[in-house]
DNA sequence: GAGTGGTCTAGACCACAGA
DNA sequence: CTGTGGTCTAGACCACTCG
């Protein structure tokens, strides 16, 4: 089984089988392998765990469009230096890019509703405040062939009431230079420090679905917080991802 | 099948399965609910994956030592005045007690070997250089019962040679106050910088032995590399951890 | 309707722990 | 030797996609 699987890794880190091309059906790689077919669906799902394939229902299972993995500079990628270039969304633009791949922004989700639990107790909100929300779909996909895509990152921002009320952008689809942390600056909640917290947990069912991996498989999820001067945190960001697709990095000065 | 997962995640909640009780066998479980042996495997399966279960082969599927996740916060645990408190191991400690459970230290393992190519690239070192490997395994157990004890980190610090021959008491089970780290400053290898890099990736056969996790359950592996002033690496620590039990968290100035 | 992945049943054999 | 988890076979049904 795990000699199967073997087989096929090697064959599509070799490039015989190429980034986005049809694997074998289940049946088929039964009867070429004689195994059992839960055992040929085994074999798929070791490979799915280490996100070099991915299955659709009704559809086939597909080599992974995305065999590396993105590397995410949690420190870096907020320097004011990186943000005039683009920042966050231009690192991560270019980084998709050098791996061949193109990012098809999807429009942003944005609205005013009862943030997560856990969102509202880190903005400090009462329990039926209503905060903004913005809401992204990442998918990425084939420069040459834009109809299979995967979907690399579903990022959600969260805005107490009032400072959304004082950025009147954050409710536009395109934020301006230096996104949603300049619109804030320049509003007067110019952020100092920032925290991010990271767990690896169950996806839930609706993120396995977005994401499209198995309603078993994990995600990681960073928790990025924004501080201002005075302590405040006037931005939540979730950011949940497949978990083999990513890299992170945090890189600090000691005792700083 | 989702059902009588969540069924068992309730008794496990409200503590009428306490951590470390053993749990109905499969095929108990399978006659109690009147499902196939696979689907009752497949239940503890999932609850596996949640973290709150874990498998002996042999001997059964019992509850979890350790339901919540530990915090490990990334850029306190380094501060000078976290270290002369106990540092990052005293950090580690209190926090498993404050969760009911204790820290069983096993030795140090201590050698000269050579590194992973991973690590000798970041210690710049040539291929077949040895380097001052420190290995620890991290289990916790029950303070009533130290039968059950379940590993929560696999730690391996590597050092270069010329840096471990300035600090003898390196090679010390015991590497007095302030650990490691304060033993390079004294010998002129002070760390000024650190970057961590994180991943999730499958465990190795070995990893996933020593953990006690499935074989094809995937792991939080930490990069930790510790800068002096002039940019050398001095340290590599590979901190290897159940994706289960931990939480991360990194904070920082923004623009430092 | 035919082909795909996803879930389940039923039953077998193996590896390991412990009395 | 018995009971445990771990892996496999063989075959069924369901949900979904697409022609």
């Amino acid at each position: 089984m795990q000699r199967i699987a073997a087989s096929i890794q090697g064959k599509i880190e070799r490039g015989i089988y190429p980034p986005g091309s049809l694997l074998p059906s289940v049946p088929e790689l039964q009867a070429a392998e004689g195994i059992a077919y839960q055992t040929a669906r085994e074999v798929y799902g070791v490979l799915q765990a280490q996100g070099l394939v991915f299955s659709r229902r009704g559809k086939g299972t597909y080599v992974s469009l995305l065999l590396g993995k993105i590397l995410r500079d949690g420190t870096g990628r907020y320097l004011p230096s990186a943000r005039s270039e683009g920042g966050a969304v231009g690192a991560f633009d270019a980084e998709i890019r050098r791996l061949g791949l193109i990012y098809q922004p999807l429009p942003t989700v944005i609205a005013r509703e009862r943030p997560p639990k856990r969102v509202a107790a880190l903005l400090e909100l009462h329990h039926a405040t209503k905060a903004l929300k913005r809401e992204r779909v990442m998918p990425v996909g084939l420069a040459e062939d834009t109809e299979v895509t995967e979907v690399i990152q579903l990022a959600t921002s969260w805005f107490p009431p009032d400072v959304a009320d004082a950025c009147p952008q954050l409710e536009q689809q395109n934020t301006g230079a230096g996104g949603s942390k300049s619109r804030l600056a320049d509003a007067g909640y110019a952020q100092v420090r920032l925290r991010e917290e990271i767990e690896v947990r169950p996806a839930s069912p609706e993120e396995a679905n977005a994401l499209g991996i198995p309603t078993d498989q994990a995600v990681l999820e960073i928790t990025h917080q924004g501080l201002t001067e005075d302590g405040r945190i006037v931005e939540v960001g979730l950011h949940v991802m497949p978990r083999t697709k990513w890299r992170l990095s945090y890189e600090w000065k000691i005792g700083a």
